[in-house]
DNA sequence: GATGCCAACTGAACCGGATAAGCTGAGCCA
DNA sequence: TGGCTCAGCTTATCCGGTTCAGTTGGCATC
């Protein structure tokens, strides 16, 4: 079972493996005929070139990595990365590239995987998710000069290019949304504190709470879990000052605190109203189906993908914006009831 | 930003190419001293192999592939796959092996996939996921002698070496669960029907509803995603000899079971029970939390890892069983409501 | 009919490792 | 002292592509 080289095709064509060559890259230096007929046998005989060899000789590995850097409890559970997985892929495959990926304990695991696929030369770029402040991977990449994209932002990004997504701009539309139907006691379960998105978020959150004074607005930290929004949504709600409606940063930890609420014998909207980060089909799973801020975020990984190509390509790395998350509101949002 | 070669390591420490890398490989034919050498400028300079170059001369990529075919709607909201992705990845990363991801539409281009990954060498086998009933990617595999290990069966795998699990002895112990509680009208929510561990399932739960008398055992089919388990429970809860338990191939049909249960005025467990397949973070979310049949899916994953690369090592294949899914009892599951 | 030119190809070097085969000098023994 | 062995290295070749510098032949041009 010998997989056929360019040296079988050549032979069978009675050319050159140089000719070979250049007809399957579409390069000038064969005739239209030699090249149909150079392709015609290639198919016939089943070749695909070697990616190791073309990657030793053309410097380039024909992949992009992906290191998810989360705890395993809480990759599984939440759509997201599953869905911008394929969005990515979908990009990917569309152009020939392979996305290798891997899941790492921590930060500084992660740089020790991009310097292994850089020298490795395993891949010619790599998305990074899950920016940080202060993250440690932005300078490690830079003096790797390993082509990057990172998803997340605006700020703290360095030099690397970078894909963003206004959360500040879509957590004030929820904000106002919840004002507009009469709630002043607004709270906010928030994710890992030392994410860079939860940051952008709990300072727009401040911002326009104390824009349109809303005294009580607080914010809880938690994990990405359902098990600690769970947790939070039951503190919230046991406090003497108990908001009216929650903002939770994940579709998990939204749908755990609306458990707890009817737990606890709370009717969803009546009592309290709930509205959800990251639109997924888990939001339309429950009863009542949950307001939330969504976006495609298939798309937002085909575009990264994209993005991340065009960087690998040599083009000038920029930072570009996705999408504006977007409210929908489904049956978790009412006017508060007047008590 | 020149990455360095064997080479540099070579001319630092003023030996040959070859005598590197028989130091690296812990090959005999350098002495201990000089290997230390070697190792220590590696390491100084940042020296790591290019997996392209070893590829190519040691015929061996270093990774292994999985396809994921499933539409892009149901991929994402599963915890399933990103479990078994980690773990899968745990196992492989250990062992130096890269994973390699695509999603892909249908089987078809799935094995247009495995064709194109082994003709360009980018792997050295796949993990099939997802078998189903006459699985064309089963001869299309062996006919290219690609390494694979099936994650599917028993049965319906051919010579291809495969892991699988118990599924009847563990829809069986559910079924028997139930009618322990009391329960006679059961129903179960199935998935795609034409895999192969649904038929398996199917068969299982026709075999015990027979052996227990259970007249109105009935299956309904569905596709794993909430709206169509939610449609299918609401469809039986209609139906005049409404069920009183409702077991489902999966934990986000269940998810939606429930709500439509709750939706339509029902209690949980009160007026129904309900049991889910796929234990995960998400039956522990809502409220009652669910029963569920359940494994742990990572380990499940980093079995397959293994032996995987035991098949890619040229062991013999085998069918190896994994742990049988075992009942989770939890809120939603209690004896039926006398009417 | 010599000249030039260009399209269409060939041959060989090269990418960065792995590895078989060859070489060298030290140590040992008769 | 010559011959043998063997550890410890070097050298050369190979893997399967890409690419650059030639080479060839056909045709237009003067």
């Amino acid at each position: 079972m010998k997989r056929p080289t360019i040296a079988d095709v050549a032979r069978r064509a009675g050319v050159s493996k140089g000719a070979v060559s250049y007809a399957l890259n579409g390069q000038p230096g064969v005739s239209e005929a030699t090249r149909q007929r150079i392709l015609a046998i290639a198919t016939e005989i089943g070749f695909s070139r070697s990616s190791a060899a073309r990657a030793l000789s053309a410097a380039t590995a024909g992949a992009v990595g992906l290191a998810l850097c989360r705890p395993a409890r809480t990759l599984g559970v939440e759509p997201f990365f599953m869905a911008l997985i394929s969005g990515v892929e979908a990009e990917l495959s569309a152009r020939s590239y392979a996305l290798t990926l891997q899941v790492v304990a921590d930060p500084d695991a992660e740089i020790a995987v991009y310097r292994r696929w850089w020298g490795e030369r395993r891949v010619d770029g790599v998305l990074v998710c899950d920016l940080r402040t202060d993250d440690r991977r932005i300078p490690a990449l830079e003096q790797l000069h390993l082509p990057a994209v990172v998803i997340g932002g605006p700020g703290g990004t360095g030099e690397l290019a970078s894909l963003w997504s206004d959360d500040a701009a879509a957590l004030t539309e929820a904000v106002e949304y919840l004002v507009a139907l009469g709630h002043r006691r607004i709270a906010r379960v928030a994710g890992l504190p030392d994410l860079r998105h939860t940051e952008i978020r709990t300072d727009a959150f401040a911002a326009i709470s104390e824009r349109l004074g809303l005294v009580d607005a607080v914010t809880v930290w938690s994990d990405y879990t359902g098990e600690e929004g769970g947790r939070a949504t039951r503190r919230l709600l046991s406090s003497a000052t108990r908001p009216t409606a929650v903002i939770y940063d994940n579709d998990v930890m939204a749908i755990a605190g609306l458990s707890v609420a009817q737990e606890m014998g709370l009717t969803v909207p009546g009592d309290l109203s709930i509205v959800a980060w990251d639109d997924s089909p888990l939001c339309r799973l429950v009863h009542p189906p949950l307001t939330a801020l969504g976006r495609d975020i298939a798309a937002y990984g085909a575009h990264a993908a994209r993005h991340l190509l065009a960087v690998v390509d040599g083009q000038v790395p920029g930072r570009v914006q996705d999408e504006t998350p977007h409210l929908t509101p489904r049956g978790s949002t009412a006017p508060p009831r007047s008590r």
